[in-house]
Order: C-alpha cells, then structure tokens, then sequence
DNA sequence: AACCGACATATTGTATACAGATTGTGTTGT
DNA sequence: ACAACACAATCTGTATACAATATGTCGGTT
C-alpha cells in the first residue's frame, strides 16, 4: 500500500502525487497551493486538484483559509511534541491489544518490514529504511485487529513522516533498528508487553525511557 | 441557498447539516447519498454537497465506494468495542498529560459542561444531557492541551456520538452523570491520576473496571 | 425457467464558465 | 509624505455542462 501513482480516479492520483510531495519534502511547510497553477501543471481542471486538497486538508497536511488559499501546514516544535507523545501512546496501547491469535496473524508482516528496513539499511537508502521503518510501526499498530486505532493511527501517521523530513531526523543513528525490530517482536511473542512498551519507547524516541512516565 | 447561512461557504453549511444528521440518526446507517437529490433538496448545486460528502468520507462517517454511489457508514459490533477501547485510552491520556496549570486553564469549561449537561437532566432532556456530556469529555481532551491529541479525538468524537444513537444507549441511567462529572473534576485537582481513570472508565463504559485493564 | 448480453437509465467524475471575495497597487486629496 | 479610497488582478466558491462508468431491465438463447 505504498503511494501508487494510478488511482481509480484523478482525484486519488493527485492526492496521493500531492501527499508524496509533502512528506518527502518536496512541498515545503508554509507553501502555497495555488490550485490553477497545480492544475495546469499536472495537466487537468481545477476539480481534482480542489478534491485532493480538501482531502490533505483534512487529513491536516494542509492549512486551509477559506477564500483565501491553501499552504502545506507547518509543524510547531510543540505540535511534533504533542504528536510524538500520542503516536508512542498509540503503539503502547496496540501492544496491549495484541493477542498470540492476532500476533499469529499479523507477525509475517512485521518480520517482513523488518527484513526490508535492514535491507535498505545495507544499501545504504535511508530514505528507504525510514519507510520500511514507518511501515512496520504501521504493521504494529495493525496487529492490534482494532479498526479505530489503525483508523487514527494513519492519521497520526502522516504527519510523523512529515516531521521526519521537517526536523531533520536524518541525522540520527539507524544501526540498531533491525536489533530492536527483532527484539520487539520477541517480547511481542513472549507476551512482555511492559517491556516491550519500554523498548518502543526507547526505539520511537531515540532517548532512553523516562522512569515515571506512563505508557 | 434556501437555509440561512452558517458557516462561511456553502460547502461548510451542507457538511454540518449532514453531520448533524447523521449524528443525530436522521440519515442512519446505509443509507445511500446520492449527490444530486442532495442539491435539490438543499437547492445548492452538487459541487458544494460533493465537498461536503467528501470530507464525511475522510472523516469515516460516510463510506464512499468510487464511481458508485456514498452512504453513511454503519458501524459493526466489533467496530464499536473498538472504538470504545480508543476512546478510554484517549481519555486516560488525557488525564496523564493534565497538568496543574493546564487544569487551571480549562476547569472552567469543564465545571460549565458538567452544570448544563445536569440543567439538561433537570428539565428532562435527553438529547440535550448527552450533547453536553460529549461536550464535557472533549473539553477534558482539551485540557490536555494536546494539540495532536485534540485532533484525534474530535475524529473519534463523531463516531461515538453516532454510536449512542445507533445503539439504543438512550436506555441507560444518566443520574449519576453529574456526580460521577464532578468526582472526575475533584480527582483531577487532586492529582490522583490513577483513580481518576478508573473512575472514567466506569463512566464512559457504564460498567465496573475490570481488574488488570491497562489504562 | 435460468442465464447471458445489449441497451437504457442513473449516478459519479471532470471540465469549464462565471460570480464573489480578498489582496495589492496606484491615485488622489490633505 | 502619508492616508484613504478605488480599482484591478488574482484566487477561491459555486453552478452547470458534458463524459465516463455502474446498475437495472428487457429480450433472446439454451
């Protein structure tokens, strides 16, 4: 379910051009989203790319000031914060949801996402590992089996990949994603959800899980 | 336009009549929205109703099935436990992210919710006692002052109002709302966090906590 | 009678034209 | 020189026309 570029229709192809753009960078925060100029440049009317925006904008990857115009949305230092803490409450919740029937179910996905992390690791695409590695969050979250978790989870999950490109995480180390993919998936089997609450923690935020916190 | 005018666009107009609709159970579950019917009806062209329809889609109240036809989403059982174990957890979230200050900032819409939803209750409407208990328990997300958090919520937020209606949970005692309202205030002033969230629980769930649900 | 296919109908998807609003600019008056 | 007003340019909001596609019906065939 990556971003296809061929949708049923011209309004899903250029939702998903559009939101590609945004979380990859190349539609920068605070740019505005003449929709004449968009539709001139990918070649259709002014419907589709009206349709798709509203749709971003409602998704929250763009801001929108009725009659005036619309711009790719900004992340505040606050909001990345706010969302970082609800995305680890999220995936600790999932972990909770999980269930050895469930975990069954779901557990070739994540081994897969984990497969192909490390694999984008050893060629060197980081790009790549950063969406293997949003991938198996996402495998995560659905492990749960909870429609509502993964409903909003994939909202949240927009914008984390979006401040994956804003701040710029690409500087951190990625050496031990793979370790804690599989170790993860360990403590998933042996039903260590405490433990596994803490690794995820520690896996999402890159700094060492604060005593106290509640998860 | 017959109806007098609400929002600022048309587009925003029909999408709150159709949410209250849906919300208040006047579209129900499955029924079928045909966009032009829409426009006659509401006298506007399709373009504002499609927008509008639009936005449900992506709001999950209206499931859209492309090039066929939209109609308001139905909501499983399983659907609806999950939506429910989100929504807990969402609150239990809150409650954890509530800070001294922050309750400071917000106690007085919450103490307001509280108060009218029990007038509602006193003059013996239903409805209206419901709303403003939605009400109360969104402005207990907001003293969260989680902006992400918010976000979500208010997508969850819909759902569960459409569930009370959809299932009959007009039956269930709402007498010791107010009580149970104004406990959760006292427990939150007090900081006792983890009393606080069992007693959400039961209130939310209309049943007793269960021993070793994490929160 | 059951099944299949073609045509008719209805509904969605897209383009385009027009209306209304906002922004920026230039002119005018003091 | 500065402020206020007016006007023009630009963009969004809405209506409408047309194209594409799904659904339903009817007739024919087996």
């Amino acid at each position: 379910m990556k971003t296809k570029g061929k949708g049923q229709n011209l309004s899903d192809e250029i939702y998903n051009l559009l939101k590609a753009q945004i979380l990859n960078g190349k539609l920068a925060g605070g740019e505005k989203i003449p929709e004449e100029s968009l539709a001139k440049q990918f070649g259709v009317s002014r419907t589709p790319i009206r349709e798709a925006v509203r749709r971003l904008g409602e998704y929250g990857l763009v801001s929108i000031k009725p009659r005036c115009y619309a711009e790719v949305t900004t992340i505040s230092e606050k909001e990345a914060k706010d969302i970082a803490r609800v995305r680890i409450h999220l995936e600790c919740l999932a972990v909770d949801l999980i269930t050895p029937q469930s975990l069954e179910n779901n557990i070739r996905n994540l081994a897969r996402c984990s497969a192909e992390c490390q694999y984008a690791l050893d060629i060197g695409d980081r790009a790549l590992s950063f969406e293997q590695d949003s991938q198996f969050h996402l495998e995560l979250i659905k492990a749960s089996e909870n429609s509502a978790l993964i409903n909003l989870y994939e909202h949240l999950g927009a914008k984390i990949q979006q401040l994956r490109i804003t701040q710029n995480l690409y500087g951190i180390a990625l050496k031990d994603y793979t370790i804690q993919h599989e170790q993860i998936m360990r403590l998933l089997r042996e039903e260590k959800k405490e433990e596994c609450k803490v690794l995820l923690y520690e896996h999402v935020m890159h700094s060492p899980y604060p005593e106290g916190l509640a998860l």
